[in-house]
DNA sequence: ACACTAATTGTAAATATTATAAAGTAATAA
DNA sequence: TTATTACTTTATAATATTTACAATTAGTGT
């Protein structure tokens, strides 16, 4: 079991979450894919390990997950939610062509909130932050 | 008719967008509401104007103007997506407990697009950046 | 005014997400 | 270990948003 999973059911356990099949198995799947799955490559990908788990499950986890921050959900307009397992601080660089979605090391953006905090009167909590463009294989097909 | 007006039906015309009674008035109502309206927010607003209009036609219309660059998308996880009239460079602050959105004038972070395009190999063309927190009417009705 | 082409309308469909109730199960303490 | 209890899961239905489509209507250039 890696590290962090272990850490995240840690994290369940003293927030009184239980630790169910379902759950680790998604907490699992989020910490291994490295990438950013929707709700429903989620619900795909343990179909094998859980054939009778319901779509709702996820959801409903997915939920769980976000309010007690392990996980993090990234809304989009075209597609449906993807979701990210909470490591370090990190932005997303995201491929307009074909969804890929990198991530992107960079010091968080405080300047920002405590100006945007000082001109609004706003209690600011947090931030997003996301950056659009092609990357380097479909700048490569466009080229051809 | 406003300024801003005038020269979104320029841009219509010149790109060779056919300038309707329903185009017109959904430019105008994002223009004069200074608010970041939902497409049924829009449909319900014209209702009187126009009692045939579909709604077809105001996500249509929404999405011409979006791929002709007068518009913005913003989505967000819980609700519908929210548009917005672009004219200067500017971000928002959203109010995590009533959803009020405040825009916040900050010169762009035209850096962290460049280091991104660096680090990753992205041809980077845009970014979206967002900042939430609690309004200060909220915060005042949450000290009670 | 005419013809051509695009836009609107109304409806249906697709999709994502949430709500609900019944059945099942993890955590706790005796 | 077992009983209890409250939380979870499941299955299904409901809701909401957005898109697709075909027929009708209406701009625009000549």
């Amino acid at each position: 079991m890696s590290h962090q999973l272990k850490e995240a059911l840690d994290t369940l356990k003293e927030t009184g979450v239980r630790i169910t099949p379902q759950r680790h198995a998604i907490l699992e799947y989020l910490i291994n894919s490295m990438s950013h799955p929707t709700a429903d490559d989620i619900y795909k990908a343990l179909e094998g390990k859980f054939p009778n788990m319901s779509v709702a499950t996820v959801y409903n986890n997915l939920r769980v997950f976000r309010e007690v921050g392990l996980v993090k959900e990234l809304t989009y307009g075209d597609a449906s939610s993807r979701f990210d397992f909470i490591t370090t601080h990190h932005y997303h660089v995201i491929c307009e062509k074909c969804g890929k979605i990198v991530d992107f090391h960079y010091p968080g953006l405080d300047e920002v909130e405590q100006l945007a905090s000082h001109v609004t009167g706003f209690k600011v909590s947090h931030h997003r932050m996301e950056i659009y463009g092609t990357c380097p294989d479909c700048a490569i097909k466009e080229a051809h």
